[in-house]
DNA sequence: CTCATTCTGTACCAATAGGTACACTTAATA
DNA sequence: TATTAAGTGTACCTATTGGTACAGAATGAG
């Protein structure tokens, strides 16, 4: 069987990086071709489904990588306090202190929502769920970490829209410290299970 | 002189709904046409610029609507939580609960922003100014007021995202409540001029 | 070396993109 | 009602769009 000259899984990156500067309807083929360094025959060849298939693939890597990389950390995470500031962490490397723009939530603010609603909506509710359990797990109360894991993903988003339109990513660390903060402090511990014991 | 027949700023709400849906590049003179209901004859009559005219004069109708229905009111209101309360529930009422996407967010987010950057970055930096002015006044200290200002902004964005990615207005009401009350809680209050007399 | 498979470049396609030219209609004014 | 300017529809232009077809180059297995 033929080595692969060019791997599939070279491609999800300049992929990923077309899509996001250029969104879905922007990133045309000949940009795409720039990007990765390869004509419309090596294209179709790895995606015969043409730019949707490629969209998906790039959503179905930030998927895995999400998962490996911020969700299995935070839900696995024994000290809680450690698993949310290490989030936080690595979300801001992540989207380049707000320079990076999140490829899942810019398609979801115009049309094409409606070619991959499915990608975006589990994006988005997984990370929401996820945070929300590591926060009850921290001490916070179920509604208010409910409040404060749709609080935190706004920030982040927020923080991304408001850096790039500023061009500067103080106002993305702006955004993320008060969310963060909000985050690790928890309220006067009725009853709740804290365990901030050895941050 | 001949009567206008169509009137240009009749024109600038179904433009900015399509530049809204499907973004600058996706905004295409046959959709706008479509949305507008006129030709591309008198479209290129009222805007000889094409399509980068058609945007600048959304934008331009944009910076007006904020300024007079949430800039102004937020810096003259005598009592200011009730300025920063308004500019809230205004906020929520024009972007639909977060359903409706704002098109300076979205338009900063791709390579559309570098078109039209100064448009962009004088509608979030006169915003920011406003609010951090209105939360000073109600007795924030400044760094604080900064810091709420770019938070709450933050907030507003990102549960557009939120709203929008998952289809549903209760995570943008969510991501705003906790910012608004975080606004007007004012802190301890040892030397702040603070004025909640009569909300 | 041979061969089958994978990969790639080029040529091509119909459809659509943004934009222009211009003759035509509309309508207020005098 | 004639004039004049504003507004409009249609035809047309070139460039580019996403996508297809396919011959040929690269490559490891036998």
């Amino acid at each position: 069987m033929a080595r692969l000259i060019a791997e599939k899984s070279d491609l999800i990156a300049p992929l990923a990086e077309v899509f996001r500067e250029y969104g879905f309807e922007g990133a045309t083929l000949a940009r795409i071709s720039a990007a990765t360094g390869l004509g419309k025959g090596s294209l179709y060849h790895f995606f015969p489904g043409g730019k949707e298939e490629m969209a998906q693939a790039v959503l179905a890597e930030i998927a895995h990588w999400f998962e490996s990389h911020i969700f299995t950390p935070l839900g696995t995470t024994q000290n809680s306090a450690h698993a949310i500031a290490g989030m936080f962490a690595a979300t801001a490397a992540y989207f380049h202190t707000g320079q990076r723009v999140c490829l899942v939530g810019v398609f979801g603010l115009n049309t094409t929502r409606d070619r991959f609603a499915q990608s975006i909506a589990a994006y988005f509710t997984r990370w929401l769920h996820t945070l929300e359990a590591a926060l009850c797990t921290l001490g916070h109360k179920p509604a208010q970490a409910q409040l404060l894991a749709c609080q935190s993903l706004a920030a982040i988003q927020g923080g991304i829209v408001l850096a790039r339109a500023l061009n500067s990513p103080q106002y993305f660390e702006a955004a993320l410290t008060q969310a963060k903060a909000q985050c690790l402090t928890v309220s006067p511990t009725p009853h709740g299970h804290n365990n901030l014991q050895n941050s």
